[in-house]
DNA sequence: GACCAGGACCAGA
DNA sequence: TCTGGTCATGGT
C-alpha cells in the first residue's frame, strides 16, 4: 500500500460518475478490477491523498486516472455558462479515466437503453461466466477470443438481450484483426467514429463514449438521454437548434460550444443531471 | 403496469 | 432526411 498526492482530484466523483462500471464502494474504500488486477483505492478527506492498495506502480494510476490532464486549464476552456460553471465547482476533481479499449467497447455496446445498475450486472455476469477468477468473487473481463467463441446460450444467461449477437460479432472482428485498435488510435476523431459505427450495435452515442473513454478523443460529445434533456430543458443556445433538433445536431453543437475538451464538459453535465436532476441556477 | 434507462436500427413517409 | 415503432431487461 502506498500514497499519491494528486492535484485537483476527487476519487468518489471519478469512479461514481458513470464512466466505469466495475468499481464498487464499501465504506471509505473502492474496489475494482482493471485488467487482471483487483485494486483498492481510497482518498483521505483532509489531505486529498490517494491511498493505493495494489502491486501496480504509481505510473499506472497516473495514467489510468489521467493525472496528465491539466484540469484547471480544461475548466477555463469549457466554462461557457452558469450550468457548466456550477457542475465544475460542485464536482471539482472529477477526472475522465483512461479505459481499456476492448473492455470499454463491449461495455458500452451492452449499455444501450439500460440503467447503470443493469449494465453493471451484465458486465459482472459476463466476467463470471467467461473471465478468469483473480481472487474471491472478482473476475477479469473476458478476452476477445473467449467472447468470440462463446455460445449465444451462455451470453443469454448474462441478460444481454438483443445485444448478445452484436458483441459476439464485434469480438470476432477484433480477433480477426478487421477491427484494429491501433488504427483507431491513429485516426482522427471523425474517421475513428465512422469506423466504429460500421459495427452493428454502435451508433453515434456509443461510438463517442468509446472514443472519449478509451481512444483519447477528447472532442467526443456523447449525447445520451440526460444530455438531450439538459439541452432541451435549459434551452442552451436555442438558436443553434432552429434548423435541426436531432441528436446528431446536439453532438455537433457540443463540440462547437465547449471546444476541444467538450468530452469533459459532457461528463460534468451528465453527472450533475444524474445526481441532482435539473438544478436551479439562481 | 406504465415508464425510463449512458440507443440502435428499420420501415415508411 | 425525418419520425415512430421495435428490440430485451431491470428498476421505480
Amino acid at each position: 500500500m502506498y500514497r499519491l498526492e494528486p492535484e485537483l482530484f476527487n476519487l468518489n466523483y471519478t469512479l461514481d460518475c458513470g464512466q466505469v462500471f466495475r468499481w464498487e464502494k464499501e465504506g471509505d474504500w473502492w474496489t475494482g478490477v482493471v485488467g487482471n488486477n483487483v485494486i483498492r483505492l481510497s482518498q483521505e478527506k483532509e489531505s486529498g491523498q490517494l491511498l493505493i492498495d495494489s502491486e501496480l506502480p504509481p505510473e499506472f494510476f497516473s495514467r489510468y486516472l489521467r493525472f496528465d490532464d491539466d484540469l484547471s486549464s480544461i475548466y477555463v476552456s469549457i466554462n461557457r455558462d452558469l450550468l457548466i460553471d456550477r457542475a465544475i465547482n460542485k464536482y471539482k476533481g472529477l477526472r475522465l479515466i483512461r479505459q481499456d479499449p476492448w473492455e470499454c467497447l463491449i461495455s458500452y455496446m451492452l449499455a444501450t437503453a439500460s440503467s447503470i445498475p443493469t449494465i453493471q450486472k451484465r458486465i459482472c455476469l459476463l466476467s463470471q461466466f467467461l473471465g478468469q477468477e483473480l481472487e474471491d468473487g472478482y473476475f477479469s473481463f473476458p478476452d476477445p477470443e473467449t467472447l468470440a467463441n462463446a455460445d449465444l446460450s451462455l451470453l443469454d444467461r448474462c441478460k444481454l438481450g438483443f445485444r448478445a449477437d452484436r458483441i459476439k460479432t464485434a469480438a470476432e472482428e477484433v480477433c480477426s484483426g478487421e477491427l484494429d485498435f491501433d488504427a483507431l488510435f491513429r485516426l482522427e476523431y471523425k474517421y475513428a467514429r465512422e469506423r466504429l459505427m460500421r459495427l452493428r450495435g454502435i451508433g453515434e452515442k456509443v461510438a463517442d463514449c468509446v472514443l472519449l473513454f478509451a481512444f483519447e478523443k477528447m472532442e467526443s460529445f456523447p449525447v445520451d438521454t440526460h444530455v438531450r434533456q439538459i439541452i432541451q430543458h435549459y434551452h442552451i443556445d436555442d438558436s443553434y437548434f432552429e434548423t435541426c433538433s436531432n441528436l446528431s445536431c446536439m453532438g455537433d453543437w457540443g463540440r462547437e460550444y465547449f471546444g476541444h475538451y467538450c468530452g469533459y464538459a459532457q461528463e460534468y453535465l451528465y453527472y450533475q443531471k444524474r445526481i441532482e436532476g435539473f438544478v436551479s441556477l439562481y
